[in-house]
DNA sequence: TAAAACATACCAACCAGTCGGTTTGTTTTA
DNA sequence: TAAAACAAACCGACTGGTTGGTATGTTTTA
């Protein structure tokens, strides 16, 4: 129902040059949403903190998205699937090496380039510990994005066991589940602790151990 | 400011035997918060639910605690504290095989003997991931309990490293710390996908990294 | 009897969501 | 081309309900 935006095509791609402003609007709300969840969860999210950021009043929401609940989602969709997109899925596609490709997809997030806040953790971890469990329309989406991250991971494991750059005793699928539970885990850490030397300290384990997975 | 409950003390060692049904009534709060919050989280936790559950009043409640922040604080400090302690750090300080200890109390979490319901997640997890960033007491607090939980099992690989059943060449610290974080991790995804499979997938995978940290 | 414990009634603030009406832009008509 | 017709987009005051918190009075306990 919401599949207007699943990180395939362009916001723009679809408008067919009619109702510009109509479809900015749309956008502007859902940066407004997704920002204002990242930033006090789905529940605390106040629809007028939502409009006053994007500029429109209530009756302009009401008239893209059918509740809150409908908007939350698309801005989910829209936004963490992206990110998974082009953070996990894009390079992990397109290399032969993936214990290298992780390594790096996981410097990135250490070195603040992903545009994620550590202190304010991940936007999927916070929005999946949030819902998950207590709402049936976030729930399907969380297994979806999650499945193509674990997915991803586990593919470019198998690859890597292929051309030879990964143990090929190992199960990929298990080994993606706990590389991605891992990096899920540390942000969470270092959101608790708002601390990142904890970071620092679980990327010097962690990248021990994506050695160990090497021949 | 919640210095009464801090995981050492038990509820009935600090009354001098006056005002028994005010003390209960208090216990009663706490637990009632606490599940509350399992349940709904702290901003969406309900004062007039905990107090229908506890059995008394907004009187009270305000009686004992100055207001819903305060009662959060202390039932957090309560039970996740006693997890930590009976759980992790009980366990941890009593054997001389860390690598052992930490698969057995893993194993318990995945036989659902510890009495956290997987499909809710870590009550610890989800409490951190809502309040840390936007609140003070409870990040104080998040720090306290992790570095106990993180400083227990450093102890017990350094002890392994001394016993010899840990790898000289490890870092406790960091290994630690990446243990307790994918524990973290994969509770956050289980709960992520309602789906259990998750949960063994990463045991498997973790199980076997555990076993290359011995000699 | 004094203090602790508890209950009741209540308040201001805020929430998601609604609705009658206005503006803006495109399409049709003459 | 100009006006009429139409629809999408937008506005903001308003509502019913809930929230955390308070003020005041009553009961229980030592």
């Amino acid at each position: 129902m919401t599949g207007d935006v699943l990180g395939i095509e362009t916001p723009e791609a679809e408008t067919d040059g009619r109702h510009v402003r109509g479809d900015r609007t749309r956008q502007a709300l859902l940066e407004a949403a997704f920002r204002e969840i990242y930033e006090h969860g789905f529940q605390a999210a106040s629809l007028s903190e939502i409009v006053a950021r994007a500029g429109c009043t209530k009756g302009s929401l009401y008239h893209h998205f059918s509740d809150k609940h409908a908007l939350g989602l698309a801005a989910a969709d829209e936004f963490i699937g992206a990110y998974i997109k082009d953070v996990w899925v894009a390079p992990l596609t397109a290399t032969d090496d993936p214990l290298s490709a992780i390594r790096t997809i996981i410097e990135h997030h250490a070195h603040g380039e992903i545009g994620i806040d550590p202190r304010r953790g991940c936007p999927f971890q916070n929005l999946t510990q949030e819902m998950a469990g207590i709402d049936a329309g976030f729930q399907e989406l969380f297994v979806t994005l999650f499945a193509s991250l674990r997915g991803a991971v586990a593919q470019a494991l198998a690859k890597g066991q292929k051309t030879g750059t990964v143990r090929p005793d190992i199960d990929p699928l298990c080994v993606a589940t706990l590389i991605a539970a891992s990096h899920q885990g540390v942000a969470s850490m270092i959101k608790a602790t708002q601390d990142l030397e904890v970071g620092h300290a679980a990327a010097t384990a962690f990248f021990d151990y994506l050695e160990s997975l090497r021949p």
